[in-house]
RNA sequence: UCAGUCGGCCGGACGGCCGCUCCGGCAAGCACCGAAAGGUCGUCGGAGAGGAAAGUCCGGGCUCCAUUGACAUGCGGUGCCGGAUAACAUCCGGCGGGGGCAACCCUAGGGAAAGUGCCACAGAGAACGAACCGCCCGCCCUGCGGCGCAAGCUGCGAGGGCGAGUAAGGGUGAAAAGGUGCGGUAAGAGCGCACCGCGGUUCCGGCAACGGAACCGGCAUGGUAAACCCCACCGGGAGCAAGACCGAAUAGGGACGGUUACGCGGGCAGUUCGCGGAAUGCGACAACGCCCGCGGGAGCGAUGUCAGGCUCGCCGUCCGGGUAGGUUGCAGGAGGUCGCGCGCAAGCGCGAUCCCAGAGGAAUGGCCGUCACGUAUCGUGCCGCGCGACCGGCGCGGUGCCCUACAGAACCCGGCUUACAGGCCGGCUGAUGCU
């Protein structure tokens, strides 16, 4: 996947305005005007534990989006679940990410990018 | 067997599926991102967190800045001796002091006769040596007794007063001016003596810290230096966000060219310079900049003219600094392992062998399975005492829980400190039992 490494762009997704909130992260998402896939950033701040578990929550994180698009139920769309292209996302973790069961979490990012894709659709006519 | 003490080590194992980062080989289109610098993408093989990676408390390497050298002063640090080391506040081996039956542990351990300060409370007294209660002596008064007819004489483990002696005892304190004993004395006192302590000298042992012995001195020097201080020794500053290279966009700077398109005057500034003992004094200077004024010019309002206003250069090419960003520094090192030698040891030398993390919003992971360990509980077998109950120990089986503590490299080393579930190994000491 690609990654967001530059401060200025998680400034940017932080400023659009689009994020969803669940028991163990929070999913922001900006559209880029370009042909690129879609990139993603981490962040986890100190308030959420010791070095040790604030890497544990981002490498959750980060399994969490790899297999976002390998198994999708087949009662939904699976186009709908995936990461949209020519967009970029930020997931800030949180401390119940440390322990909260996987599949749970799988599908809470699931609903959130559902619900960040009619926000989108939403606002841009 | 129990209790203790010291040292060393490990810090889940194996497997499955799917991934991440780096290195090396091969293959490489010119595909993708970017204005550029540069980065991304394939395949095969290999490697990939710790004993503390932590705190950032010391010591170094490395980098840049500063620096002629030496001395002095200031500031900071260190502080028994010897050794190890690149260095250290570290380590090793000793010494002194304190604690423990012992193994062993603790120790910021120079100087208090250089000077200054402080020593609360209690207590009479806390430092140019004190005298409260006492003890003792002398004198006087009172009291009591004896002798005497009386005046008086005389005695007293009695009371009081005055004067002198004393520091043994009591009492206060963290500490009371050497301690204990004997002698001595009116009572006492290093006043004398013995031992201990202290100080000095000499000798012996030791590289030294220091230890031992002999002799001398009657005792002089209260404690506190993590109070100031004195002495000896050491120390430039900042840090990989160091530093090096590449380098936009935008703004700003410079040069040249084009365009008619700027010129002049004054003021301001300041770790500046000169004069001066000095001043807020006098004088000088100024690239760039800021302010004011004068003259000229250009542009702007739908257009022209006049008056007034506003703005002040524009375009092109090149150059330099520098920001974001990129690359590097950045993984071969005071390196690991093994062997031999030297050393009590810390460690050192020689030889062989190995290459062993390198991220950068930060790789080393996610989800499972099996097993081990631990713990709880249930069932069952054996042992204790002949049997039963209870209890304890051991074994087997089932189930549940934890399915693992402290914790994540960030330029690199040597230390220190702090955190840590559970476990393993070894040395030593004490007590007890058996032979």
């Amino acid at each position: 996947m690609e990654r967001l490494r530059q401060r200025a762009d998680f400034l940017a997704v932080a400023n659009n305005g689009a994020r969803v909130n669940t028991a163990a992260f929070t999913v922001q998402a900006r559209r880029r005007d370009d042909q690129g896939p879609p990139r993603i950033g981490f962040t986890v701040s100190k308030k959420n534990g010791t070095a040790t578990e604030r890497n544990r929550i981002r490498r959750r994180l980060r399994e969490l989006v790899r297999r976002i698009d390998d198994v999708a139920p087949d009662d939904i769309a699976p186009n709908k679940m995936a990461l949209r292209p020519h967009n970029d996302y930020v997931l800030i973790g949180r401390r119940p990410a440390l322990s909260r069961d996987f599949k749970t979490m799988l599908d809470d990012l699931r609903t959130s990018l559902d619900r960040l894709d009619r926000q989108t659709a939403k606002a841009r006519p």
